[in-house]
DNA sequence: CACAATTTAATTGTCAACAATATAATTGGC
DNA sequence: GCCAATTATATTGTTGACAATTAAATTGTG
């Protein structure tokens, strides 16, 4: 079975090309951040924390788009590792700080050089880059008001998605 | 600690801008695909096959860009839901052939309003969509193209990354 | 103060991504 | 034909992503 042109065609997916350009790039810096010790996501929580330093969980996960299900563990693997801590706040034993330690710190002179070696391996030039960061942090913003999340309480943003395009609600397939 | 700016700003990062919004899309996906009861990587290997069936395990890992560890055991669940069989092909008998069974094939027709459903989402015009995918294939073929993958052989392209832009090995941060 | 509602993390279970390895089939010298 | 090298998929173990739930602390209202 060949269906060759098709609004369904994989080639022709934003959300493939995202998906396994994503893909591409974690395993693209993975060799450079072996020499570190830490993973992709590993190195996210980094930048976070090298950008401000502590944050507590729920902020890290409101800069990174991340729960606690996923900073919990990845956190406990980069106390381990002795590159952060964890304390509970005292004013607010709810709050886990997470903040970076000497050796965290540390850290960020040898992740310096990353962004322009991961630089040449795109084929990019500084401006094709900003622009496409910045199609993509607007296409991020727009996916995260446009869909609406599990949270238990009530979304204190204005609506999930009222109707934001009133466009092609069908059209005919290409 | 704050550090306001830096080559390390994560908001500066391409590979941050990726990552975040290709979750943000899953997570768009997420309730649409929850009506065809599949996941959204389960959804990227019906694509595939509605293009082409049957496709080998590994020419479908060639087209998503995922191994034979990723591959196994996502196929395996769209079996139990009746969606692909799996059989070894009978010339030669490693070969693994995925093809879509007629439920799997009926899914399609309910699958096909999706890409629309995406677009309003992304609060994108059909020009901007298609640029957008365009850049982020170019970026990934190239990012692919310039990561020595782990294979256990000779990798049968020219070679990894022989000096492709011989600019800055390191300038002073901004 | 008491207590229900809320807030914040952590936990549990499922699905994914991938390195490393294992297993089985095939091919190519000899 | 025999056997080493190769090819193709599957398996194992680690790390991640997230929904749903739990546990604990705090807040607000009576």
């Amino acid at each position: 079975m060949v269906t060759p042109t098709s609004l369904l065609n994989l080639d022709r997916q934003l959300c493939f090309a995202l998906y396994s350009s994503s893909l591409a790039m974690t395993k693209a810096y993975k060799p450079l951040l072996a020499e570190l010790g830490i993973t992709y996501p590993q190195y996210l929580v980094m930048l976070a924390l090298w950008q401000h330093s502590p944050l507590g969980v729920g902020e890290l996960g409101a800069r990174l788009n991340l729960d606690s299900g996923t900073l919990t563990p990845l956190a406990k693997r980069l106390q381990v590792m002795g590159l952060i801590d964890r304390n509970r706040c005292e004013h607010d034993e709810r709050n886990v700080e997470i903040s970076l330690t000497a050796a965290g710190k540390l850290l960020q002179a040898r992740a310096e050089p990353l962004p322009l070696c991961i630089l040449q391996l795109t084929g990019l030039q500084i401006p094709q880059l900003e622009s496409l960061t910045s199609q993509l942090k607007t296409l991020r913003d727009e996916l995260v008001a446009n869909t609406q999340t599990r949270a238990t309480a009530a979304n204190h943003s204005v609506s999930p998605n009222p109707n934001p395009t009133p466009t092609a609600e069908h059209t005919p397939g290409n």
